[in-house]
DNA sequence: AATATTTATTAGGCGAACCTAACTTATTAT
DNA sequence: ATAATAAGTTAGGTTCGCCTAATAAATATT
């Protein structure tokens, strides 16, 4: 019942998982794959063959490849014990943000059931990583997304910066102008009606931004 | 200056250090770490090879096994987070005593120091684990052995099974006519001059057990 | 000392996962 | 429609860790 897959085969169906979403076509081509695990095409595709008579890997030959219920499934668990650990290592371990993910990426191919599900319930049934990114719970299910962007957050609450969008030299340069870093504290003070530019609290000082640039700004509500 | 290893390499070198201690001649043949790691002799020779060029073992063709004090330090360190781990899946995950093992075996394979920093720091520093087997520190010191038979347990104490020696059919009946298995807290009421034997209260329940049987239950005290 | 036995080593092969180079099929542009 | 480019596949080779079978050295026995 319980398929055992290598480090490898488990690195491929991620990897393939978070391709075959973003496109949301549910599919992705070989190069892609390739380019994403830093590995040749060839590689790939001896690796897909293999996934194919594992029945995780939907596709036919020259075809665009597609991911089968039970690999989405098991790519989902992956997720899964990626972001616990995440989280465990960010809460627990005092790990910052942005040290989480090379570690939780060998930890989260760990083999116990039992490990998951205790790691689980000890950090309280989290419903998102250190990120913002969302926790699928063990059937698979994500909740809602609760990574937001700036733009979306109310007046009056706070939140936490976890990410930004890669974008221009001058959108970085204002961020940092701004004081604004990973884990940096914001309070939306006020929405401004007349062009949807926000007031935000940082730290002691207060700021107006556009909404265009809150947009540009992923957080964290605060809980 | 940091040498990485592949987990199997790190396997071979934990097991060789294992029988090389046991061995108190700190040295081993290639046969008996062939069997301790249920492989032919002929994979030992090429790993044993390879650890060689690497300065983890040294030894000349058709010599006894020894290690370098390279070698011996990574072993160390490798115990090390094995029984980190274990302490850390007893204590917060709820895993059972003979549970751990398993999945610490996997565990002390991930590379990061600051992992294993922060989970000594997490755990408040443990000088055991939850079989009551030393931890050794950081620089590969073992304090001291923080196991011991129920016989060298003072009168008025508490402690708890770990172990028992793995001894005739006899022995283990009697151990649980008793009660006592694992995690069993055991009071050891007093020490009788005449025989040596000893009165345990177990439970609510008190009994009067020999000096040899006494030597054949591993306990941990209770701090 | 000569032989037998145990222990260590070499030789030759297999599977997983990687590579490069050459090829085929599909797509796009002229 | 045909040629050029992109995408997918195959072939042949590498490394790592494993195997079995055959050999060489060390140790024990007569």
């Amino acid at each position: 019942m319980d398929i055992v897959l290598s480090k490898n085969e488990e690195d491929y169906l991620k990897a393939l998982f978070q391709i075959t979403v973003e496109s949301n076509m549910g599919v992705a081509g070989t190069n892609q794959l390739a380019l994403n695990l830093c590995v040749s095409p060839a590689s790939v595709n001896g690796m897909i063959k293999k996934l194919r008579s594992k029945k995780l890997v939907k596709s036919e030959r020259y075809g665009k490849l597609e991911m089968t219920s039970q690999g989405k499934t098991i790519a989902i668990q992956l997720v899964r014990k990626h972001r616990l650990w995440e989280t465990f290592l960010y809460q627990y371990l005092d790990f910052s943000w942005d040290e989480v993910h090379e570690v939780a990426e060998q930890l989260e191919h760990i083999k116990s059931d039992k490990l998951i599900k205790q790691l689980n319930s000890f950090l309280g049934n989290p419903d998102s990583d250190p990120h913002g990114d969302p926790i699928p719970d063990e059937t698979g299910n994500f909740s809602k997304k609760s990574k937001k962007n700036l733009a979306q957050i109310e007046e009056g609450k706070s939140c936490t910066v976890v990410s930004v969008k890669d974008a221009s030299v001058a959108f970085l340069q204002m961020v940092s102008k701004l004081g604004i870093g990973l884990q940096t504290e914001i309070m939306v003070k006020n929405h401004h009606e007349f062009d949807a530019s926000r007031t935000l609290l940082i730290g002691e000082q207060e700021h107006q931004v556009s909404l265009k640039f809150a947009e540009n700004v992923f957080v964290k509500e605060r809980v």
